[in-house]
DNA sequence: TCTAAATAGAAACGATGTTTCTGTTAAGGA
DNA sequence: TCCTTAACAGAAACATCGTTTCTATTTAGA
């Protein structure tokens, strides 16, 4: 067995430390929403000054960019429940869904990721290659309905990107209060579904 | 002629006075950005104190509120020069680039409406009317559009919420970083404007 | 054991939105 | 005209934020 030296054990004890503070900052997240998730009150949760949460992270930026990629690890986790299906249509509307219904039971990760909570926070590549990994699985349907013959279009992260922005953007102005009932909000994510699908898979038809 | 009377007049030098204060305000928020809309900053350009400000505006938010109903006229009169045309596509298009190029040219009053900026501002019912008037040039010509057959919906508004969305998308995961390039974001744009176009006015040719 | 380096806690700094305190200014009646 | 009272404006204060500094303690190595 592998002996580890002081300075890995010093290594891990940091970064056990740093994940405890990230399940912390997540938990006053999810609970209270981003206006919470602030130094002072992660330090409070986990019992310790506000010097310690800045030695592990550079700054705020350091600990919502961790944040960040926790939502895309829930959100790659959610994608990868959905059996996949024989029948596109299917498949991609289960995939739309699972993306609106991440919006709706994580709503303070969604506003963190998508909703620009955090004003002097910009995804890096880091974040970006993250936000890819989560809609992998978004992609990998795309480029198979593309090889397929299903889809007319020859580049699967631009169908998937589109798709992408305009779910965001009945979400978005829905969290942003311009849409107004969740209901109507609903409606216009069905339409907009419905009209995602008639144009990409049945464009030629 | 009109005599004013004492209360009158005061009351015009208020509204004056208000009026002066958000024009500082919309300056400060289209030369630097939503962040540098502090009340501090504002009263500095007013040079005087930020007591007057809260004595005309209830909080930050009430000054908000009307920078918000500020960049609704000017999207609207962005709308109204647009010439209308007879080929409903083009005509479509055109006030689509429209918003977009707003979004562009007004980035500040972009993202203090849709964009997020001022997180505890919420649009109350006074601004989403504001909204609804500017975007009116646009369920104009969609109501239109309905009844002389050309698309095959029933509520207007509906139809317009799921372009404004779409497009909404697009530029707020520009916005917020999630697309990396203008030139990419532009691309974006392209595709779903004519996506919505087909779907729309050729349903069923 | 002693020195030096790392570290953690409390306090402080600058900035924010907002309120309070205080002095000045203006209004209206005697 | 003068005096009282109410309105108002400016400065300072308060609570909170992200962040830094100061100081004391703990730890590491000689």
């Amino acid at each position: 067995m592998k002996i580890k030296t002081y300075a890995e054990s010093k290594q891990q004890h940091a970064d056990n430390l740093k994940q405890s503070i990230v399940e912390a900052a997540a938990m006053i997240l999810q609970e209270e929403g981003p206006e919470a998730v602030t130094i002072r009150r992660v330090a409070d949760k986990m019992e310790c000054s506000t010097k310690i949460i800045y030695n592990l992270f550079n700054n705020k930026d350091g600990l919502i960019k961790l944040l960040y990629i926790e939502g895309c690890n829930v959100l790659a986790t959610s994608f990868k429940s959905v059996s996949k299906q024989e029948n596109m249509e299917n498949y991609l509307r289960d995939l739309c869904e699972t993306y609106w219904d991440f919006s709706r039971n994580n709503r303070g990760y969604y506003q963190l990721m998508f909703g620009g909570a955090f004003h002097d926070f910009k995804p890096g590549d880091e974040s970006i290659h993250a936000t890819n990994t989560a809609l992998q699985q978004f992609i990998e349907i795309i480029t198979e309905a593309i090889e397929e013959g299903l889809i007319m279009e020859d580049d699967p992260l631009q169908v998937v990107r589109v798709i992408w922005a305009s779910l965001h953007g009945v979400i978005h102005l829905y969290l942003g209060g311009h849409i107004q009932s969740i209901e109507t909000a609903k409606c216009l994510y069905d339409t907009t579904v419905t009209n995602l699908i008639r144009t990409y898979l049945r464009k030629y038809t």
